[in-house]
DNA sequence: TTAATCACG
DNA sequence: ACGTACGTGATTAAC
């Protein structure tokens, strides 16, 4: 048997323009010319291929006038216009199909609906044949018989149906499809088939009458309204299924069906020169590599450091064997100053580094430098430009490598995710690549400092994010002490528990299963335990927190598996994940990302001390395991920052006078929201206070705050409105900042952070409203990241100034952790809430807490 | 690789 | 009628 793939092309240009282009991010090329659907119909092809590993292929699109529009003005009226942006892609589809040796077809006045049936035809005329038709196109479900089946492209993932499992979902015919069009009609395409009959009813129908013509037989048999409603529109009940009808006698210019045999490119030049064109290099990578164009050719390695003559200003760049430094390697070092760019191999990085002194240097990712130099006893003297910093605030898209920029200005370097961090890379061969990002460092510097004055945050680079390298850097080397005896301990008492929980959760469900697995408890739940409630995801049901709450009274297993997720989040993030992390010296030195949040503030990995438990005691006994290096910890954090900022920004006369008159806000805002005076306040006013004042700091709708306090929208409306109405300058805050979000298409921080906002372009309500939220909540969030990190710097520098040896080590978004020496805790206590209190004067005052503690755990 | 879940501010 | 709270990272299962 030959199996023939029918690919609905227009359908798939479609789906990927609109699956990226409603976020308002278009994806173009760096000469603007756009190229999301194009990207998405390569990979969507390249899954066909690989998925259904066809013999013979055939791509249809539309082209031209069609026949429908011809003799029907009705037809497709009122269809958006396709968009310019998604027609100029058109053409270079055609393209890359017959790079990869795909036949397409396209002839007016025909649909690629009607191609796709005509070959189907052909395919039930010769027996040898099977066909499987791919597209979201409903219509074409009319095609399926028992040698045509249709895989039905979903929002996420598809559907396959031949006649058998067709039936089983409409029970009707496939070819009566077009009956269905005929009764309930295709907003889509504007058919309008008989008014007031949608698809329940048509599918009812016609499962009793099998098409229009049956039913018209029959009309005396349907009663009342229905009756009236179907003998009003009959004529466009037939005229529908006309149109709705696939058109099978397109005159293609094929002999037969071995004309579509598919016969696969190998490194196809065409290919490789529109990937080329449409800067897709994930998908050259697949190509063998053309000579570089950019290679350095004046490169310099050096054999001698005495040869080292360098200028007034010089970049560097050192290459690390892995993406996490405090494992990794350095690789080799390139410098370039105004005439050379010098090759240094590792073994001579230290002499040279000397002769970098009170020269102006340039380099990207400073930190990573900082901390590979610090493992081979060197010191770096101060830098004066990181291009990943100065890249990060003006909203480049880095990721931490700097081939992403090298890329979009042409030129041709490896990715390090694909070579470098694999392993999978000749030193011979990134020496000179080393070198030309050293260069490209320094040719490139003048335009972006000139780019971060253009855009107001020259001052935030220069006196907040380059500064900031070093605190981090010292961060980093110093680490935390983690106990593994400690986790080790608690580690065997999980074990215990999480065995015995195991088994009285098999005993309650009858059986074992892995209850991990989210789809065999889901089915152990709502299947065999038959419980109410559940909420279908793409594999199975949700088991999340919030259902099983919901679940809690209804059977015992929940509490147990609530408390096994419990005890194996425990168990295995924060004991096995965080003893992978501690490091030959008893410590764990975590990477604190300075370039990948959209708000400005700092993201730490391998491991993230970010989150470790705090909230449940179970897990927040994971804390007792951190220790100081020194003798105590010192925490401080900042009370509400969040909301002091708010009532900066917002300038809220009553939110200010909340905070001057030091007020417990959320008892406050309880007591002002219930009406009643503070001392009346109970716990849950407050918590309800609370989630109204969080939800508004997110711009949340009535509907999500009344999921989140389990009351109704409507109620939760009322918290909202009864807030704006006490909080009016809050109200017009969030008014104002979504204007002017509109207005530029980006917002700012108080320190001029700069976050643009494309969700605001889409042409989708609900993305636009996400982006609403973000330009009210990244003000917020973006300043109290700012106002950290400025504490964190005015800190650092005291402490250098005082000569301090006690180590600011942790940094939580709002809380610090400092190592502290006994003989310095009341000194660095002092400067430590000093400087956090005072990092930034604003209309209200910062609060800062502080407790001590012998480890993390007793720290507040 | 992606989805689901859950840890933090 | 629709879908519905901002910002992160790690682990596991299942594709």
């Amino acid at each position: 048997m030959k199996k023939l793939i029918l690919v609905d092309g227009n359908n798939l240009l479609f789906r990927s323009y609109y699956a990226t282009a409603y976020t308002g991010k278009m994806m173009k090329n760096s000469k603007n010319f756009p190229t999301n659907a194009l990207y998405g119909f390569v990979s969507m092809m390249s899954k066909i291929i690989t998925e259904e590993n066809p013999e013979y292929i055939a791509v249809a699109f539309d082209i031209g006038k069609n026949f429908r529009a011809e003799k029907y003005d009705f037809y497709k009226e009122g269809r958006k216009e396709t968009p310019n942006e998604l027609i100029m892609q058109m053409p270079y589809a055609r393209k890359i199909l017959k790079g990869m040796g795909i036949q397409y077809f396209e002839l007016a006045p025909y649909e690629a609906d009607d191609i796709i049936g005509t070959l189907s035809k052909k395919v039930v005329e010769d027996l040898n044949f099977v066909a499987t038709i791919i597209s979201s196109d409903r219509d074409l479900l009319q095609l399926i018989n028992d040698q045509v089946d249709m895989k039905l492209l979903k929002q996420k993932g598809h559907i396959r149906y031949n006649p058998i499992s067709f039936f089983a979902d409409f029970q009707i015919e496939p070819v009566n499809i077009i009956d269905l069009k005929a009764l309930a009609g295709d907003a889509s395409d504007n058919i309008p088939g008989v008014k007031g009959i949608g698809e329940k009813t048509a599918l009812h129908l016609l499962s009793t009458y099998k098409t229009i013509e049956g039913i018209y037989e029959n009309i005396d048999n349907i009663k009342g309204k229905m009756q009236e409603k179907l003998i009003s529109d009959k004529d466009m009940a037939f005229v529908s299924k006309e149109i709705a009808t696939i058109y099978n006698e397109v005159p293609l210019d094929i002999k037969d069906l071995e004309d579509l045999k598919y016969v696969p490119t190998i490194e196809s030049k065409e290919l490789q020169e529109i990937y080329e064109e449409l800067e897709f290099y994930s998908l050259l990578k697949n190509f063998t590599k053309k000579e570089k164009t950019n290679y350095l050719e004046n490169m310099i390695r050096l054999e001698n450091s005495e040869d080292l003559k360098l200028d007034n200003i010089v970049s560097f760049y050192i290459e690390v064997d892995s993406p996490n430094y405090h494992t990794g390697n350095i690789l080799g070092m390139a410098l370039t100053d105004k005439e050379n760019t010098y090759y240094i191999k590792k073994d001579f990085i230290k002499e040279c580094i000397p002769k970098l002194k009170d020269k102006i240097l340039y380099t990207f990712d400073l930190k990573k430098s900082i901390v590979s130099l610090h493992k081979l006893g060197i010191s770096l003297t101060e830098v004066n430009y990181d291009l990943m910093l100065a890249s990060y605030l003006l909203n480049y898209n880095i990721k931490d490598d700097i081939a992403y920029l090298m890329k979009s200005e042409g030129y041709e370097v490896e990715f390090y995710e694909d070579t470098i961090a694999k392993g999978k890379f000749e030193i011979e061969k990134i020496i000179p690549e080393i070198a030309l990002k050293s260069k490209f460092i320094y040719d490139t510097r003048d335009k972006f400092i000139l780019d971060l004055k253009r855009e107001d945050m020259f001052e935030l680079f220069s006196t907040m994010e380059m500064p900031l390298i070093s605190v981090l850097a010292d961060m980093e080397i110093t680490g935390v002490k983690v106990d593994r005896q400690i986790l080790e301990e608690m580690k065997e008492e999980l074990k215990i528990k999480i065995e015995r929980i195991s088994h009285e959760i098999y005993n309650l469900a009858g059986e074992e299963f892995n209850i991990a697995s989210t789809k065999q408890l889901g089915e152990i739940l709502f299947i065999k335990l038959g419980l109410p409630g559940g909420v279908k995801t793409q594999k199975g049901y949700k088991t999340d927190v919030k259902v099983m709450h919901k679940l809690l009274g209804s059977h015992p297993i929940i509490e147990k598996v609530l408390e096994y997720r419990n005890l194996t989040k425990i168990y295995s993030t924060y004991i096995e994940g965080l003893e992978n992390f501690i490091y030959e010296d008893g410590r764990v030195h975590t990477i604190f990302k300075q370039t990948l949040t959209r708000t400005g503030r700092l993201s730490s990995v391998e491991p993230n001390i970010q989150n470790i438990p705090i909230r449940d005691e179970g897990g927040r006994k994971i804390r007792k395991a951190f220790l100081p290096s020194n003798d105590s910890f010192l925490s401080a954090d900042y009370s509400q920052i969040e909301l002091r900022i708010l009532a900066h920004i917002s300038d809220s006369q009553e939110l200010k006078n909340a905070f001057i008159n030091d007020a417990d806000i959320h008892t406050k805002v309880a007591a002002d929201i219930y009406g009643v005076p503070e001392i009346a306040v109970t716990k849950k006013m407050r918590s309800t206070a609370k989630a109204v004042i969080f939800g508004i700091v997110y711009g949340i709708s009535g509907f999500g705050l009344g999921e989140n306090l389990e009351i109704s929208a409507k109620e939760a409306k009322k918290f909202i409105e009864k807030y704006y109405e006490l909080y009016p300058g809050v109200k017009r805050y969030m008014y104002e900042i979504v204007a002017e979000a509109y207005q530029e298409g980006s917002v700012r921080t108080l320190f001029n952070r700069k976050r643009e906002i494309e969700e605001l372009n889409s042409s989708n309500f609900m993305v636009r409203q996400a982006g609403e939220r973000i330009a009210l909540n990244t003000p917020i969030q973006g300043t109290s990241a700012d106002i950290i990190k400025k504490a964190m710097i005015d800190i650092y520098e005291e402490f250098k100034r005082l000569d301090i040896k006690s180590k600011l080590v942790i940094q939580v978004h709002d809380e610090l952790i400092i190592d502290l020496i006994e003989s310095e805790k009341e000194l660095v206590t002092k400067i430590v809430t000093e400087k956090m209190t005072n990092a930034i004067k604003l209309s209200v005052p910062l609060k800062v807490s502080s407790d001590y503690g012998r480890d993390w755990y007793e720290t507040k």
